[in-house]
DNA sequence: CCATATTACCGAAACGTTTCGGGAGTCCCG
DNA sequence: CGGGACTCCCGAAACGTTTCGGTAATATGG
C-alpha cells in the first residue's frame, strides 16, 4: 500500500508538497500537480483514512441508528431508507453504517458511545417524533445530524421534509369541495411529526369550511394494508356515522380501504370517496388502483440525495439555514373521488 | 474528549502504562489497573479509533457490498441479512457498513477501493455463485472475508453454510419412499451454490432409487411465490407429464405451488405432494400452511452469529479450518405428502 | 550475599496524514 | 538597483494510540 512518503521519494518532492498537490492547494505548480496525480494513480495510492482522520478529527463515517423491533425486517420504509442512503453516501465518498440497537437499549447511550470514539462524524435521524429525544440530545451536544422529516419544536438543525400540513389540508379540501362533510382520516402513528401535521391540516380544512371536527372519524396506526382494512370496517360498524370519504396517510392504507369497500359491498367512488398521500413506491402505483387513486404525490426517492448532501455539507461547516427544506408536492386528481350524492 | 495523555497526567503514570492497563497487559499491577479503569470511566475516556487503527492497521469496520438492482428493496433475504449482521457485528464492537454499488459498477473495483484506504478490515460475501469472482479476488489478494454459503471450488476461506446437498437428497428421498416417481424440482436461481447442491442431492436420490432424471421436471428462478405459481401451472400444461410431487427450494415457492393447486383444482396431498426447504421466516410459517407443509428446517437466524464471529476471529488470525461449518437441519414430516395413488 | 528472575514501570519511536511557519527564487515597478 | 509581491517549495510538529527496548526495584534460590 503506497503512502505519501513513497510518492515523495519516487518524485523527489517533499511529503508536504505531495499532500498539498493531491488536495488541490494553490501553492503547488500545475505541472507538479499533474506529475503527482499521475504518480499517485500509477502507484495505486489511496489515502489512509485513519491517518487523515486522526489529524482532521473526522472519520468520513456517518450512521443511522435504529432500535430493533420485530417488524423491522418487514418495514418497507426503513429498508428503502437504508438502501438509498447507503447509495447516496457512497457517492459522496462517505461510509454509511447501519447500527441496529437492541430492542431494550438506551438509544441515547448508543449515540453517545458511537460519537465518543471519534469513529463517527454524524447521524441521520429518521421518523422523528413530535418531540424527539434523539434530536434533543444531538442538538444540545453539538453533534452533527440531519433529520428525515422534522420535529414540532424549533428547527435549529438540517432537515428535509415535505409540507405535511398542506398534504392534510389539500386532501381534505378536495373532498370538501366535492360536497363531502363526513370525512374520516386514517393517519400514520400518533406522535410522529408527519402524522401530527397532517392531522392539523385536516382539521384546518374542516374548520375553514365550517365543518365540526369529529374525533370518532380520526384514527391512526402503522401504515399497513391491514390498518386501512380494519379501520374502514370499524367505521362501518358505527353505521349511522359511516363517512362518505376517507383520507389515507399512505397508499398502502388506501389499498386496505379498497379491500374493505369490496368486502362491505361499497363501490368507490359512488359510495365512498378515497384520497391518499403517495410516496411513489415502485411496486404500489396509485394510478394502477381500480378506480385510480386521487393523491398528493411526492416521491420519497427525491429525498435521499438532499438528505445525504445536507449532512455532508453540515459537516463541512455550512450554515444550517441553507440545509433545510420543506419540499412541495403535486396534487393528482383521479377517479377515486366523486361529488357526494 | 479525554485522551490517554489526560489520564496519564491525572494519575501521575506514564501514557504507556495507562494504555497497557486498559488493554489488560500483564506487566501492570492489579492495583494500577483498577485505578486506571476507574479514572477512565470517571473522565469518560473512549479510545480514539483512528489513532488505534493507524498504528494497528485495523479499522474495526467490516462491510457487505451489494450491487444494486431494482428488486433489491423487495428482497427479503437481503434485508434479513443486513439487519441481522448489523446486530451481530454491533455486539462484537465492530462497525458494519452496507455498501450498495451502482448497478453497472465493477464490483471487484469497489472491493479494491474500499480495502485500499485501510478503512475496512474485511467483508461478508453473501449468495455466492458456484464459481464466484469475488471470492476468487478476495482470496488471491489475501483480504479477509467470510462467506454466507460457499462456492463449489476449494474451500480455503471461512464460511457458514447448511448441507444443501443433503437437503435436496432428503426431500426427494422422502417422496421416493412414498412411492413417487415423477418428482419435480422448483429450485433457486441457477449458478448459485445452494441451488446447485440441492439439484445434485435431488439427482443422487433419484439415481439411488433407479429413477431416470427428467430435465423437464426441473426448473429454477428467483425464489418467489410467483415462481411457484407459474412453474406449477407450466408443468400442468405439459399434461401427460404432470408430476405427482414437487420439491420446492423455499417456503415462498411452496406457497405459490399451493395457489396453483387451488387454481388447477388439485388437492394437496391427494393429487399432489409438496415438500420444501424452510429457512424459518417469522411471517411465513410452514406449519401454518393448509395442509401443513413437510420441510427440511434450518433457521437462517442461526447463521448470523457464527458468520459475524468467524469474520471477527479470522481478523484475529484464527486458522481457517476452525472457521468453517456446514450446519445440519431437521426433517419435519407434516401433512403435505401422501403415498402415491 | 551474589546472581538470576520477576514485577512494575517509563521514554521514544512509529503509524500516515495535514498544517504551520518559513524561505528561496523570480518578476515587476519605481 | 532596492524592495515588495508572488510562486513554489520544504522541515517539523501535531493528532492519539501501541509497542519496542530498557531500567530500577524487589523477590528467589543456592
Amino acid at each position: 500500500m503506497a503512502t505519501l512518503k513513497d510518492l515523495s521519494r519516487h518524485l523527489g518532492i517533499s511529503v508536504t508538497q505531495v499532500s498539498r498537490a493531491l488536495n488541490g492547494h494553490d501553492d503547488v505548480s500545475d505541472d507538479t500537480k499533474k506529475r503527482v496525480r499521475k504518480a499517485a494513480k500509477q502507484l495505486n495510492y489511496v489515502p489512509n483514512m485513519s491517518a487523515r482522520k486522526l489529524v482532521s478529527g473526522r472519520s468520513g463515517v456517518v450512521a443511522l441508528v435504529q432500535r430493533n423491533n420485530p417488524d423491522l425486517i418487514e418495514d418497507h420504509n426503513f429498508i428503502e431508507t437504508v438502501t438509498n442512503l447507503s447509495i447516496e453516501f457512497s457517492k459522496l465518498g462517505k461510509q454509511f453504517v447501519l447500527h441496529i440497537a437492541p430492542e431494550d437499549a438506551d438509544e441515547i447511550g448508543v449515540y453517545q458511545r458511537l460519537i465518543a470514539g471519534g469513529a463517527l462524524d454524524g447521524f441521520v435521524v429518521h421518523e422523528p417524533a413530535n418531540d424527539d429525544p434523539r434530536v434533543e440530545f444531538l442538538t444540545s451536544n453539538d453533534i452533527p445530524f440531519v433529520v428525515h422529516g422534522r420535529t414540532m419544536g424549533e428547527l435549529t438543525y438540517p432537515f428535509f421534509d415535505i409540507d405535511n400540513f398542506e398534504v392534510g389540508y389539500q386532501l381534505t379540501k378536495h373532498l370538501l369541495d366535492r360536497g363531502h362533510r363526513r370525512i374520516a382520516l386514517i393517519n400514520g402513528p400518533e406522535g410522529f411529526t408527519y402524522a401530527t401535521l397532517r392531522l392539523q391540516g385536516y382539521q384546518k380544512a374542516l374548520s375553514d369550511y365550517g365543518v365540526e371536527f369529529d374525533p370518532n372519524l380520526v384514527t391512526s396506526g402503522r401504515m399497513t394494508e391491514e390498518l386501512g382494512l380494519v379501520k374502514t370496517i370499524e367505521f362501518n360498524s358505527l353505521s349511522s356515522n359511516f363517512p362518505t370519504a376517507i383520507v389515507a396517510g399512505h397508499v398502502r392504507i388506501a389499498k386496505g380501504i379498497y379491500q374493505a369497500a369490496e368486502a362491505l359491498g361499497l363501490t368507490i367512488p359512488r359510495d365512498l370517496s378515497v384520497v391518499s398521500h403517495d410516496d411513489v413506491i415502485p411496486k404500489l402505483r396509485a394510478s394502477a388502483f381500480y378506480p385510480a387513486l386521487t393523491v398528493t404525490r411526492s416521491g420519497l426517492r427525491n429525498s435521499w440525495e438532499p438528505l445525504a448532501r445536507y449532512l455532508s455539507q453540515s459537516l463541512d461547516g455550512q450554515a444550517v439555514a441553507e440545509l433545510q427544506s420543506v419540499s412541495s408536492f403535486e396534487f393528482v386528481a383521479r377517479a377515486s373521488t366523486a361529488d357526494v350524492s
